[in-house]
DNA sequence: TATGAATGAGTATTCATTCAT
DNA sequence: TATGAATGAATACTCATTCAT
């Protein structure tokens, strides 16, 4: 029976086929980070795979599945590296300082794989002719600074934000990680460590509490 | 002969000639804000300009040269609008103000045209299959903000910014201004002057010299 | 603009455009008669056709739409020929005749054409997946004969029918013809004025109304 | 050693080998008959037998070898039903009768498999490229019928037949069992014994001497 | 200038077949 | 015996580009 047909394929996937997807996943990682999105065919990640088209066939249903299987994995690998880092800080203000260090570093750390979700998200805004943003995933990125904000807000350590107002702030924390990405695209050597610091000032300023900012200092 | 082969076809260009090429640049912007750049074929963008696909490559030397005037263009109408507003200022503040102001304005103004030309950047970077940005674009859009900046910080009304530092900031303000873009795209009816306050209020911050600040407020 | 995409295709198709989609057709059929439907691929009718693969998909939408076109001429062509001729006739005897005569000469005439759509319809059947008859051209095809036998009974020079048995007798007699043609596959010399000869003769009989029938002997 | 290579096969064959080919080959009829032959891949028959596709290729030399074992089988059991029950028939009048009643009740009684066969035989016959008729079976088909027609006609109950003409009517014989088998596709509900009475009907009177038949009324 | 027509390389996908385990 | 895995040829279709008119 075909892998594509089993009912439940999480479950009954065998190690190795385990092992192959996961081997074809990275491949296709690796090709669209370095050809990009439009020049990475099944062929071309077939042939940096030093396998057959067919083998991609056999074990994805479609292109779509191979790609979809790229971000997937990104969100769960993301989540698993920020969340508990997150989780383990007592403030807000500690909250927002690590939920940029972390996004920073995991970035640095999988370059290749987010560069190619970027790539993916981007080709996807448009994919059947309508603009269509992932935006369960999409959305779901910005809660965690939005709750962040919130309680700061509420703990009084950050300044007061209407609901959109954070939710520029929100965006704006998103933006400038993302940027980031596409900063270490243009400049491979960039210095992370700087970078991170410089962020998180950035953005511990700005969503200081005006009087207590001061205080601080 | 066809245009395609003259010598100096920048000058010998006549008004009919500007104007077709004019025409079609402005269907290939709205197809590809509208279907995305993977469905903008050729075809279909002559199919929107109700012209056959022949005189597009009449026109242009390939989809490439089209592509890139859509780009040159969409730069030159942003520093034509932003460079005289910016100027028009005179301390660093107000025209930090004013840049990102501007900025949103005229995203909001041209909203096909920006999503397009983002659509287009996003493809580009990997466009011969190796990483390469619009480079000459891309750090040319950095210097304004970049320049802002180091007045600003001479002034001693923006707080120190090291070389780097400076980088990481504007970089931010850019960032910020694009996703502002994509964020219209997700959402048509946001409401574009409160984004752009609390941008300006970010940023307005973010840079202010601590003490100073304090006192002007 | 594309050929497919026009709103009214039938009558802003130009001359040269129709020549080529009937000498494109006319391949078709004549590939499906020699190789039959799956090895009629759009590469092989091409070869055939001395033409580039991509010409058809210039001239016709899509592979189905080339097939239905052999399918739709053959139909129109088919009561072109037969209509008339039973039209011409009084007696419903006469008309039976003629419907045997000309139905066996067409396809003496329009072998080709013939079997290839015998080979499409015969794959529609289960195009989808589910059996799925070409029904409105198939149950069309038995209004005729239908039609005579009801009127040769109501005259009283017929046997009596049922609808039923008149259902089976129509079914009988498009059988009896279908088959002619797989005959005349098998066999490309065989005599069709004699094949014809018999078959009328055997329709005859067979529906003649019994004390009638002899006393025409 | 894989039976394919086995020099004897057919004697070698064991009991689970047996066995094992057969509820390939009754998986195959069933997949054909309801997907029809294009969409019966052997990964499609494969996945109704609940067996992998290198089953299939272990115990057939090839795709043709397992459609061909469709065929053949289904000619021995048609001609195990068929043949003694026209053998216990005395007249000529009576044989014809018993092989068009025994023909549709065969039919009716195994509907796929005689499905599938019309499917496969329809694809057959170019199947090299070539037109070329599963003759041997075709031919040995009509054997039958003409040999009742020849017997009648020495016997004196059947009207005149030279040879041409009996084969024109076999032919139409088996045409009408073999459309019934077309109708019973599209109307599985159709009235088989009145569709049998009919047929009946039509052939015998069809191939009854004129005198004689109607004395016998 | 403009067009319709043609091209051919390239795309994802399917499938019969092979083979090591 | 049976399987999962792999292959590579074939298929329909797309599209940027060329070219004669």
């Amino acid at each position: 029976m075909s892998i594509k047909n089993r009912p439940n394929n999480q479950k009954e996937m065998s190690f190795i086929e385990k092992a192959r997807r996961a081997q074809i996943v990275e491949c296709a990682i690796e090709t669209i980070a370095e050809v990009g999105y439009t020049q990475a065919s099944l062929g071309e990640i077939a042939k940096r795979a030093n396998i057959s088209k067919g083998v991609i066939s056999y074990h994805f249903e479609n292109k779509e599945e191979l790609l979809g299987q790229i971000t997937t994995e990104y969100y769960i690998a993301w989540q698993s590296y920020i969340a508990p880092r997150i989780e383990a800080q007592k403030s807000p203000k500690e909250m927002l300082r690590v939920y940029i260090e972390s996004n920073l570093a995991f970035v640095a750390e999988n370059r290749k794989h987010v560069f190619a979700v970027i790539e993916l998200v981007s080709k996807t805004i448009t994919a059947n002719g309508k603009l269509q943003f992932a935006a369960e995933h999409d959305e779901a990125v910005f809660v965690p600074i939005e709750n962040i904000l919130t309680q700061g807000m509420q703990e009084g350590v950050f300044r007061e934000f209407t609901k959109s107002s954070a939710r520029v702030m929100a965006l704006t924390i998103r933006n400038a990680i993302d940027g980031f990405t596409m900063e270490l695209m243009r400049k491979p050597h960039v210095d992370v460590q700087e970078y991170t610091r410089e962020l998180v000032t950035i953005f511990d300023i700005s969503t200081r509490k005006q009087g207590v900012a001061l205080e601080g200092r």
